[in-house]
DNA sequence: CGAGGTCTTGAAGACGATCAACAAACGTGG
DNA sequence: CCACGTTTGTTGATCGTCTTCAAGACCTCG
């Protein structure tokens, strides 16, 4: 089976086989995490990065009033913290939701690597960028999308990037996230995130129970969603030649 | 006066006077632009990246209704997409909001450059991951503060970011910002803005008029936008020593 | 089987949106 | 330099989405 991060970072280029042992062969720590327990915190000076390699987790940010702002889910081949390498101090923490098994390289790995390999140099720079581009499509739906569009919006998200990863089948996911968590995602209570899956499935649109989301009319789904799957770069459409 | 991407990538790390030369005199396609012009529209395909070096510009992304989300300020020494160096197609627009000097590099040279000079490609990078720390920071801005620390907010990162590129003299800086592109900024109609504006003038912590804005009272300013620049990364304390 | 977390429902209230109109500022040309 | 038109800022009133508070049902897991 591939390695998750090979199978991310080819989203961007083809590798070659070299490149692809280069990451294989890494001295990754592995390291095992239950669900809901920190893995980074606010203020942390990383000496590592984390890819996720099984599992559910996400990057937050607290208020000092004890409020969330959620403001990535990661999946596997993701990496909560790449900018880490250039960014010591972290400005987000990172709690697992699901039990998750996590990849650790060191920073002096990952710099002798991108200083070696300039095309993985690429495809890790490319990483955090697309990073950006899903943080763009967020605040464009915290900050202007109605309820229903925002939930709606990142089922269909969290469906094409999972989809990528040959981790969604018939429209249908493991989707291991409580309605707080939602909430803390999307800037809604809880009440009312309640209230607006309650529409999405009396729609007809979706069903969610025991964890997992099945997409019931996906083609109406990114209607309400405004959903145009562009910003997260998962296909080859948006290369370059000259990165490859 | 030293160019504002080699002020601008400095405070990321020193770099040497090859560094700075190979900056210097790299072929810049320089351009201006007036007010109110679009510099980039959402779907275009870049083969450079385009850098301010006098003005204010921002990045945008529309929703199929017209409303529009404004995802970040530029000021001189951004660049407003070096992310199109990898990713093509662009999914945001950029606008300026002031006449603006634009310079604009090639995806070429930025590539030459970046594998000839590793710690200048760790720049650039630096620059990217920086960006999408602000995201971030706007996220929890959008998604879970009140309209007035939002506002706060804005004005106290504004503050930091023109101050480290000299812009900002005694709390006060040049703010050509109307009240309808601040609301789209943070999810705020234009006469709430206004109110808020109000707000804060009647506590004593601002004045902005004629697009100058003074901050009278920093500490309680930062109090209300419960601000802390870390997320800036403006200083050298969150820096490495391998990465120098 | 029990306990804690999660989901659901109802009611009341707040923050901010929208609509509408007017005032002030700006800049452009006569 | 003033007149005028357009953009920006300001104010009031009403409305709606979403929040908050509170309580009960459900479910999952030890």
């Amino acid at each position: 089976m591939t390695h998750p991060l090979v199978r991310k970072l080819e989203l961007f280029a083809p590798l070659s086989d070299e490149e692809k042992r280069v990451l294989e062969k890494a001295p990754w720590r592995i390291r095992e995490y239950g669900a809901d327990e920190d893995v980074l915190s606010e203020g942390d000076r990383a000496s590592e990065s984390t890819l996720v390699l099984d599992g559910f987790s996400c990057r937050y940010k607290l208020l000092p009033d004890g409020r969330r702002q959620i403001t990535s889910f990661n999946i596997a081949g993701d990496f909560v913290d790449l900018h880490s390498f250039l960014l010591k101090q972290m400005d987000h923490g990172v709690a697992t939701l699901t039990p998750c098994r996590m990849g650790a390289l060191s920073h002096e790995v990952i710099r002798d690597i991108s200083e070696r390999y300039p095309r993985l140099a690429r495809a890790l720079w490319w990483d955090t960028v697309v990073d950006g581009s899903i943080f763009r499509q967020w605040m464009i739906g915290i900050g202007r999308r109605t309820a229903l569009g925002r939930i709606a919006h990142l089922l269909c998200e969290l469906h094409a990037r999972l989809h990528a990863m040959g981790l969604a089948t018939n429209g249908s996911y493991a989707f291991p996230v409580t309605q707080t968590e939602l909430g803390d995602a999307l800037g809604l209570s809880t009440v009312h995130v309640n209230r607006v899956l309650q529409e999405l499935r009396g729609k007809g649109l979706i069903s969610l129970r025991g964890g997992t989301l099945a997409i019931h009319d996906a083609p109406a789904l990114q209607e309400v969603a405004s959903f145009d799957a562009a910003y997260l770069y998962l296909h080859g459409e948006s290369r370059d030649e000259h990165t490859r």
